[in-house]
RNA sequence: GCCGGAGUGGCGAAAUGGCAGACGCACCAGCUUUAGGAGCUGGCGCCCGCAAGGGUGUGGAGGUUCAAGUCCUCUCUCCGGCACCA
């Protein structure tokens, strides 16, 4: 059967006529509000292992959007590009001793000529490249308009340090204490780095979330990520002055029996007595050894933490309470001190038996006023007692009462931290910062940009950035800006460059500005946006802040760089299912890669497309089995016979029929579920073998389209389909009205079928249809009809 | 611990509260054959039965309803995320 689908000759065909048409490049500045449709992918970063079928499932996806769109008439920009810097490019180059560029370069070229064999509709003139000067110039800028904004700055801090890769890592790329890019446990390190201020937005990104269509699960996870708390701070007077404690439970201000600051709080030197002075250092030096996975394990042990001699007035209850030092206390959440209220809160109540500390309840729960066990700790809600005027009052009632006698502020707090942005490695965007010879950092002239790499360097990293051993790097800067002046020599994160790389697309070549605002407030946001699960607090959550940033500030006149209208850049989001092997994604150090090749060659690329769908739903993992293609091509011979048949077929095919089909797979697109699609078509195809008119095959190819191009081309243009392309065909619609209700019939209560009937059917005619269905006994009495729902006979029983 | 999501044949999975298992894979039987790991026809949840037919069935226990995989309550298991965040 096999010379009636040759798939390799009809892919070769339409390849070369959608390339002849130039079918997929778009003007982006064409469409107006109403028909313009973006469609975008999470751009790959490329490897140069090349793509697997893994890759496949969300850029066929997306293309099917893209298509269909194109079908249903609007205006649709679907462009790919490459993030393209990286330490994976960096790693493999220092493998194979070649320069990260060339390695990059080659990895592009291979990966171009991969997705085009996915016969995907991108729009390659309208392609990125982060790692390319025309394009980092603008990653530049963006940072440039960050500092200008007090929105980036450099400082020091504790940050997470990959031994292995020798860099810092952002909180967001360590998982579970380690790399996220090779595993190897995060260490700390006290260093001056550049940070965005991603926490000055922390309410707004919060709150935007409300606004955009994604996937509850990936708002949840956003949500948890910024992790908003609602507290307030109080006031400790200490002898070295007032310290600031930030509690979520003002109420149990009269249960603290100790106030514990974290080690790096900066009022631990002055509040140390002589005393203790040895047993504080040696504490600060342990807490200095250990790594965040250490400390985290503590969760479960007991919690470390030392004396410092010294004591704090609680107020309001004006009692004296020692003052500690613990590594359980965070310096970069709340204030960095914490009122320690063993009776109601778990950690603290470990901490006081682990160091004898008294445990004082004050909110009278069933356990605490019947047992005296201080193991026991209640967390919930209750009467107060031994709470001097607020005694006897309900906890929760009187916590604004409490905050505003101890002159306290309510205040709002975030578990997200500021995005920190240095790399020490080369191959990245280098920070347009410029130091004078005191060592203060200025802006890099914006006519100075592209601050290019300097290309005389050994790239091995040495954990400071190799841009530091280049000697053509410092002439360079001193040649701009005068002698003993140099260029901070980090380089930025990747994320940075990804963070903005959509709003590019529109004007890739525009050598005056990184985005045309007015181009940007017309296409965007995206309509749809596909990728992976992966990037729900990486990519997704900088790129949101970037937007915002954008949205909320501009050069120097009260104008923003961007409507306020694109403020949330991704309208909706689909992550793609992740296609495993064993269980495992696949990736090539595992050896689980199954590359798509051998079944585009034995099976064709609409083939390898179509299956990629039909494992299973889009958004839930799928396990690959080659097994099923089968089933798929099949599908696609049968329909290349049917073809072949159709010209001297009479047609069975009642227009009802066809737009059940239609409705149907309309709203199975327009769910996503396109296995069930595919199912649909199966089914009309089977039913209607040998019977499909040319005429009816020629909707069909066209409903078939988005999954499968080139077949569908191919018989869509037999059928005789008179347009060039079926790109050019208009989406069929239902030519029949559709029978709206479907009622029940029961007789004495008891459910014998349904019918089909207009929405505002009346009793007389629901009765006739269901009697022609043989669902009405003879004997009827009675009838009691609930319109659109249910018809209930009632007949004697026999 | 907190927050999400999911439990349906041998497998991937379908099912606006209305005849559970569509569609496909695998398997079985028969046919065909120019070889088959090709094609065609039929069968295929489980139990009883030669069959017609009957019983039973969506992790478990209750409930609502004429009717529950679907809604409600409780519960078990698995997956994902966050977690010493005050």
């Amino acid at each position: 059967m096999k010379q009636f689908y040759d798939h390799a000759e009809i892919e070769k065909k339409w390849r070369a006529r959608w390339q002849e048409l130039s079918l997929y490049s778009v003007d982006p500045t064409t469409a107006d509000e109403g028909s313009a449709y973006y469609c975008l992918d999470m751009f790959p970063y490329p490897s140069g292992d090349g793509l697997h079928v893994g890759h496949w499932r969300g850029y066929v996806l997306s293309d099917v959007y893209a298509r269909l769109a194109r079908l249903k008439g609007k205006k649709v920009l679907h462009p790919m590009g490459f993030d393209a810097f990286g330490l994976p490019a960096e790693n493999a180059a220092i493998k194979t001793k070649t320069h990260p560029k060339d390695y990059t370069d080659q990895a592009i070229a291979n990966f171009t000529k991969q997705l085009q064999q996915l016969g995907a509709s991108f729009d390659w003139s309208k392609t990125v490249n982060t790692s390319s000067p025309d394009y980092y110039r603008w990653t530049q800028w963006l940072f440039l308009q960050l500092y200008k904004h007090g929105h980036a700055e450099k400082r020091d801090g504790q940050v997470n340090w990959c031994p292995k890769d020798e860099t810092v890592l952002a909180n967001e790329q360590v998982v579970d204490g380690k790399c996220e890019r090779c595993g190897t446990t995060v260490t700390k390190k006290n260093l001056s780095q550049w940070y965005f201020k991603t926490t000055s937005l922390a309410q707004e990104l919060l709150d935007g979330l409300d606004q955009v269509n994604w996937p509850e699960h990936v708002k949840t996870l956003q949500r948890n990520w910024i992790g908003r708390s609602v507290g307030a701070e109080l006031s400790f007077e200490s002898p070295a002055g007032p310290i600031a404690v930030f509690t979520t439970r003002p109420d149990t201000l009269f249960g603290v029996t100790a106030l514990v600051l974290a080690p790096e709080h900066p009022l631990v030197d002055k509040l140390v007595s002589p005393e203790q002075r040895d047993a504080v250092t040696a504490y600060l030096a342990e807490v200095r050894s250990k790594t965040n996975i250490d400390r985290q394990q503590q969760k479960e042990t007991a919690k470390t933490a030392v004396f410092t001699g010294a004591a704090a007035r609680v107020p309001l209850s004006e009692k004296d309470v020692p003052i500690w030092i613990a590594d359980y206390v965070l310096m970069d959440y709340g204030t960095g001190a914490v009122m320690s209220v063993p009776a109601h809160d778990e950690r603290d109540n470990q901490f006081a038996r682990t160091h004898n500390l008294p445990v004082v309840p004050v909110i009278q729960s069933d356990r605490s006023t019947v047992e005296t066990d201080p193991a026991l700790v209640y967390e919930g809600d209750g009467v107060l007692i031994d709470a001097g005027e607020f005694s006897g009052r309900v906890a929760s009632e009187v916590v604004s009462d409490i905050v505003a006698a101890a002159n306290g502020k309510t205040v709002v707090t975030y578990r997200l931290r500021d995005w920190l942005v240095s790399r020490q490695r080369y191959w990245g965007a280098p920070i347009p910062i410029v130091y004078d010879p005191d060592g203060t950092a200025h802006a890099v002239n914006e006519e100075h940009l592209p601050l290019e790499l300097p290309t005389d360097v050994d790239f091995l990293p040495g954990g400071e950035s190799p841009l530091a051993r280049s000697a053509e790097y410092k002439e360079r800067a001193e040649k701009l800006y005068g002698k003993g002046w140099r260029f901070e020599t980090d380089t930025l994160d990747t994320f940075v460059d990804s963070s903005w790389y959509f709003l590019r697309y529109l004007t890739p070549n525009d050598a005056t500005k990184p985005f045309d605002k007015q181009l940007v407030k017309k296409r965007l946001p995206v309509d749809l946006y596909i990728g992976g699960i992966e990037h729900a607090t990486l990519h997704l959550l900088y790129a949101r802040y970037i937007a915002r940033f954008l949205t909320k500030y501009g050069d120097d006149s009260s104008e923003p760089y961007l409507d306020p209208s694109v403020a949330e850049p991704f309208k909706q989001l689909f992550n793609i299912g992740m296609i495993t092997l064993h269980g495992a994604k696949m990736s090539k150090s595992k050896g689980n890669v199954v590359s798509p090749d051998p079944l585009i060659e034995h099976y064709g690329t609409d083939a390898l497309r179509g299956y990629e769908l039909f494992v299973g739903p889009m958004d839930i993992e799928a396990e690959w089995s080659v097994n099923g293609i089968n089933g798929i091509h099949r599908f696609l011979i049968k329909l290349v016979e049917e073809v072949r048949d159709s010209a001297n077929t009479e047609s069975n095919i009642s227009e009802e029929d066809f737009d059940t089909y239609l409705r149907s797979i309309d709203s199975m697109y327009e769910g996503f579920r396109l296995n069930t699609v595919i199912a649909e078509a199966m089914k009309f195809l089977n039913k209607h073998t040998g019977h499909v008119s040319s005429e009816i095959m020629q909707k069909f190819a066209v409903t078939l389209y988005p999954i499968f191009p080139y077949i569908s081309e191919e018989i869509y243009s037999l059928c005789g389909g008179n347009k060039d392309s079926v790109f050019f065909a208009p989406w069929p619609t239902p030519t029949t009205t559709v029978q709206q209700a479907r009622v029940t019939v029961l007789v004495n209560q008891k459910f014998v079928g349904t019918v089909q009937v207009g929405e505002d059917a009346a009793e007389a005619e629901v009765l006739d249809v269901a009697r022609d269905a043989g669902f009405v006994p003879n004997n009827v009495q009675r009838t009691i009809y609930k319109p659109g729902i249910a018809l209930n006979l009632i007949a004697p029983q026999e």
